[in-house]
DNA sequence: CTTGACTCCGTACTAAAGTACGGGATGTAG
DNA sequence: CTACATCCCGTACTTTAGTACGGAGTCAAG
């Protein structure tokens, strides 16, 4: 089983046809256009092209940095000292996701042992595993804060 | 230093003055409205609950799920075995998420250290770290797809 | 050679999560 | 007491990530 039509990719990838469509206007996937009459033809490897990307944003990134995620493995012609410092930053941000991640899985999983599974609920917040301050400590008021996402 | 005004809980938060203010309207944290003249008045607990959301935002919660997240600790009138089942769940979700992010991280580095920092790129893709099956395994083709999200 | 499923494209709409705006009230430092 | 920073509320705008729609072209089975 190699090329498909939309339809089909979509089908198995677990997505809508329009939403193919969109990656690939968003660059997110290789445009392949096999104009044979202007149909498009997918190798299966878009497959797993779409699941990467879905994957990857329910992990919490951005199409943008899935995008930025993806071009790392681009093309030869690149210099590859670029590449690797994108994948350390890369690496870095995924590390801290893990670490996150794992605070609230051991506040979960102290919650889960602590509740006795009958009666009423005791004290016992998940909220505790976090919200400890990054490092941004108040700057001198700079007024009327400013902050993008 | 406990007990703030909006504007002073916007800004060691982090966030914007509307944000919080949007987060109120959802829900996310607990109007104090102290109506001494109308104004808002938070405790420094407030703190950390904006941050505990913007974390877990940033490792792919929804503010739907967070609010999830978050009534696990609510009142301890709910019964206790409710909350430790949407506990279980929200801790399989968890998980899944780490060994995810733990896959990504391991293609990470080995992309770089198959790269020699030097030259051009050898063949390698985080991608290959994922997209496998999950276990859509393409229904019998009923028309139409239709995948929300 | 018709019919029904599938594709094309562009445009428009939606939902989530904010951000910005504007006009009015209020509180506090000088 | 007056300025000026903050606060109030509601409404409107923005970005991201899709979804939906509509009219037309196309392909394959009967």
């Amino acid at each position: 089983m190699a090329d498909m039509t939309i339809g089909r990719l979509a089908e198995i990838a677990g997505v809508g046809v329009e939403t193919v469509r969109f990656y690939e206007r968003k660059g997110l996937i290789d445009c392949p256009r096999r104009p044979q009459r202007g149909f498009r033809i997918y190798p299966d490897s878009a497959v797993g092209r779409i699941r990467f990307i879905r994957q990857a944003q329910d992990l919490g990134f951005t199409l943008r940095e899935i995008d930025e995620l993806l071009s790392l493995r681009a093309d030869p012609a690149t210099d590859c000292a670029k590449v690797w410092k994108q994948a350390t930053i890369k690496l870095a941000d995924v590390g801290d996701k893990i670490a996150r991640l794992q605070r609230i899985k051991g506040a979960l999983e102290e919650l889960i042992a602590a509740c006795p599974r009958r009666g009423a609920l005791r004290a016992c917040s998940i909220m505790e595993a976090l919200g400890q301050p990054p490092k941004i400590s108040a700057p001198p008021r700079p007024q009327r804060r400013r902050r993008p996402r």
